[in-house]
DNA sequence: TAGCTCGTTGGACAA
DNA sequence: TTTGTCCAACGAGCT
């Protein structure tokens, strides 16, 4: 009798390599049958957001086609994934479930009652880590309670081996007899607004081969010099490789394999300072799903309590916000973000700082909302990264930035976009600006400003707030919220 | 255990 | 122009 069929249901895996759940499933031996499902309800509050889900349906689509390419297909779903399942496994008598772990709260509960419903039908159900270097109970301290500073929760990762990853080298994938229906991935509606999303594909290749791609680019060049140039959003200094890590079409270990490869022929390791403060840039990845898994509450609410008290700012009309989502602050490193966000799908991570902080500080407006935008417009879009980062620019989360420490969007454009590069490209009713002025026209002398062709509060607006009256005020509010009570800062 | 040090990413202001 | 100092306070983690 040949054995029952595996259901290999990928989720934020959609690779073959390094893909431990595949393993599995062919040391089974048995007909595979590839599955995805579009279980919304199944994330909770946390669906994927708009531009998450562009890239999701490109990055199936060249899943599919790899599987294809073995003599297999992926199988496409959407509902509830607990129903899917069932209906499945009566259909094609499976007799086993694999799937790599996810670490968000409301699928790691969902996974957790499909996993005691199949095992208890009799059915092999295993997951397996495929996302991150370390799972948890990596992560406590000598108490056994969770890390919550960066440092010593990495040196403590540090000092644990990393697995090499997985080699994925088979010709073809075991069919089934007869495969079941599917949904063509167009049913599945993924990429919506087609015209927002319209450039997305002049910078990016969603799947599997675009990230070793550019896995491989940035180690053999970017990754040496990454320490001084990360910061810099007029260069090309970041790795770029977080949309891919999001939905699994790269692995964290394949990432560190690659670092590693570098220390070949020094022997040292990590190979370059650059390589260690990258590296540091994946733990900070990891202590973001530790943070999560441990205070899975964190998305939604502040992790030091008395945070939930913070006197924002009044925005009627949601000018402000709307202002800041669309660019339209008058702070030009803050409206290249916002713009580069629109337009690609992403922002420069120092600038998304200088941004979040913005947001947050200048017009006091919750960090949640800011969270939301992000949420609904990066490609990269990832639950417990978009957490800890808001949270640490609100200094409500763990190791957070000190309270009075406020960006100043003219100081950190003229520090990080020295020449202007990034603002001219992202804002370009400003180009014609020379360097000196470009971060602050505002106080540029009529003539230069006419010269640029620039009429403030025509083809670019005045600062909606003045730095100066904005960072006092974020102050004075950070100090009312200290106090309301002793300890309303504490975790 | 008690005390000590430190905390990814800064900026304003005075001298 | 550059440099030093201050901006809070507290809990986590270490020794």
């Amino acid at each position: 009798m040949s054995p029952t069929p595996t259901l290999l249901w990928f989720r934020r895996d959609l690779r073959l390599q390094d893909n431990p759940a595949l393993q599995a499933a062919l040391r089974r031996g048995a007909p595979l049958i590839p599955l995805y499902i579009l279980d919304d309800a199944g994330e909770g509050a946390w669906r994927a957001g708009g531009a998450a889900r562009w890239w999701r349906h490109h990055a199936l689509a060249a899943l599919d086609a790899s599987l294809r390419g073995l003599g297999s297909r992926l199988l496409i779903r959407r509902g509830n994934a607990r129903a899917v399942l069932r209906e499945l496994v009566a259909g094609t008598d499976a007799g086993a479930i694999y799937w790599n772990r996810c670490h968000e709260p409301a699928i790691e509960a969902r996974d957790q009652v499909i996993q005691t419903e199949f095992a208890a039908g009799g059915l092999a159900v295993e997951s397996f880590n495929g996302s991150l270097l370390h799972e948890p109970p990596a992560g406590l301290n000598r108490q056994g309670r969770p890390f919550q500073v960066f440092t010593p929760y990495w040196r403590a990762c540090l000092a644990l081996p990393v697995a090499p990853p997985l080699k994925f080298t088979a010709a073809a994938l075991p069919a089934p007899a007869r495969w079941p229906g599917s949904l063509a991935l167009e049913e599945l509606q993924l990429p919506v607004r087609a015209r927002w999303a319209a450039g997305w594909t002049d910078h990016w290749q969603p799947g599997e081969a675009g990230a070793a791609r550019r896995l491989a680019r940035f180690a053999s060049a970017a990754m040496e010099r990454y320490a001084d140039e990360r910061n810099r959003p007029d260069l090309d200094g970041t790795s770029l490789l977080s949309p891919w890590l999001h939905s699994g079409e790269l692995s964290p270990r394949q990432v560190w394999a690659a670092v590693k490869s570098r220390s070949k022929e020094s022997g040292v390791f990590p190979p370059s300072n650059g390589a260690r403060v990258f590296l540091a840039e994946l733990g900070w990845r990891e202590f973001a799903h530790h943070l999560l898994r441990h205070f899975p509450h964190t998305p939604a609410q502040p992790l030091r309590a008395g945070f939930a008290a913070f006197p924002w700012a009044a925005d009627p009309g949601g000018a402000h916000l709307r202002a800041w989502q669309e660019g339209r602050t008058g702070y030009p490193i803050v409206d290249a973000g916002l713009r580069q966000l629109w337009q690609t799908g992403w922002m420069h991570n120092r600038v998304r700082m200088v941004a979040a902080s913005f947001l947050v500080k200048h017009l006091r407006l919750p960090w949640t909302a800011g969270a939301a935008w992000f949420w609904d417009t990066l490609i990269d879009a990832d639950l417990a990264n978009n957490t800890l980062g808001w949270q640490w620019t609100a200094g409500c989360g763990a190791d957070a930035a000190p309270f009075f420490r406020v960006f100043s969007p003219v100081l950190q454009g003229r520090k990080f976009d020295p020449e202007g590069a990034y603002v001219r490209r992202w804002v370009p009713e400003l180009a014609g600006l020379p360097a000196a002025h470009l971060h602050a026209p505002w106080e540029a002398p009529g003539p230069v400003l006419a010269a640029a062709g620039v009429v403030l509060g025509q083809n670019y607006p005045r600062p909606i707030v003045d730095h100066a009256t904005a960072r006092l005020a974020a102050l004075a509010a950070y100090h009312q919220l200290r106090e309301t009570g002793p300890g309303a800062l504490a975790p």
